[in-house]
DNA sequence: ACTATTTTAGTGTTATAACACAATAATATA
DNA sequence: TATATTATTGTGTTATAACACTAAAATAGT
């Protein structure tokens, strides 16, 4: 119990359990997130901007305001304005105008981008099957559940 | 089940559960390390200067050399060097040279760090109890372990 | 209809992160 | 012992993140 977490941080005992659960999250995140990370570098792109590519792909061939795109995120980026301008630079998105409201900045993913993604789906796909390796499905769907109850009370 | 992941993302189906549980696992994973930021900055410390006072003090009153300190952070960082050297600045911490390897740079913690880390250790303690008051006993061992069998393939 | 407030985007600046490289000391090998 | 290899640190550079601020347009209130 706790036996890999002492392994990782060479450390032998913990605080409580809350602190261990704590660890443990952080600890899995980045491990997957550096994953996550090496496939993306392969691509050419950055984990923030295949996460614009993902949200923009979901509404295609519409695009969305800024301030949408931010709200859609795993992790709300406050910068999101340059992690477009260098989507746009490869051609990965392109911006427009709304008629409707003119404050804001549209942005939509072109075919260039939707080509990209396809290309990186089945290696993000091949990462989450190293989940169900490890993890049964009544597994999973514990964790998962588990893990929503602690951000949950955020989004009641 | 992925009620709050929907809301999160704002996005209404998942590729399958293990997607699910990745995109859970980020969000969770940045909901508390947000939280943890914000106590940080209250000290006007970030969080790999905490990781590396935290770190320092287990081993206090010696020091460790810069890439024990990298071995032992929760997130390695490759730029302990500036961490660090941010960290002389405010005086918690201090540099001294190893008689045995004279390679290495020693980092050991002040009292000064020392003194900074009772305060911030309390309000660290309260965001644990966060995670006690949505998940009981047996829940929080049940996601511990889960959580380290992910990982875990990589420290055997 | 006019004004105040709010929403939205972008820019400028500073700090931090990431990555490659250089320098020095220790260790291994011949 | 002499040399090659490895380990460790620090620096230089570039890119990204964080934060505050400005400007413009929409909305709300009078």
């Amino acid at each position: 119990m706790g036996k890999k977490l002492k392994q990782w941080l060479k450390q032998d005992k913990f605080e409580d359990l809350n602190q261990e659960v704590l660890l443990n999250l952080f600890i899995t995140s980045y491990f997957l997130r550096s994953k996550h990370e090496t496939v993306m570098s392969k691509f050419g792109i950055t984990m923030p901007q295949y996460n614009v590519l993902r949200i923009l792909n979901g509404i295609y061939p519409d695009g969305h305001p800024r301030s949408e795109i931010i709200s859609r995120m795993i992790e709300p980026a406050p910068d999101v304005t340059r992690i477009i301008d260098n989507l746009i630079k490869d051609k990965l998105v392109e911006r427009y105008n709304s008629s409707a409201d003119k404050r804001l900045s549209m942005t939509r993913i072109t075919e260039k981008g939707i080509k990209l993604l396809n290309q990186v789906h089945p290696e993000v796909k091949a990462l989450g099957k190293y989940i169900s390796s490890v993890l049964n499905n009544s597994e999973r769907k514990k964790l998962s559940n588990l893990l929503e109850r602690i951000y949950g009370v955020l989004v009641d």
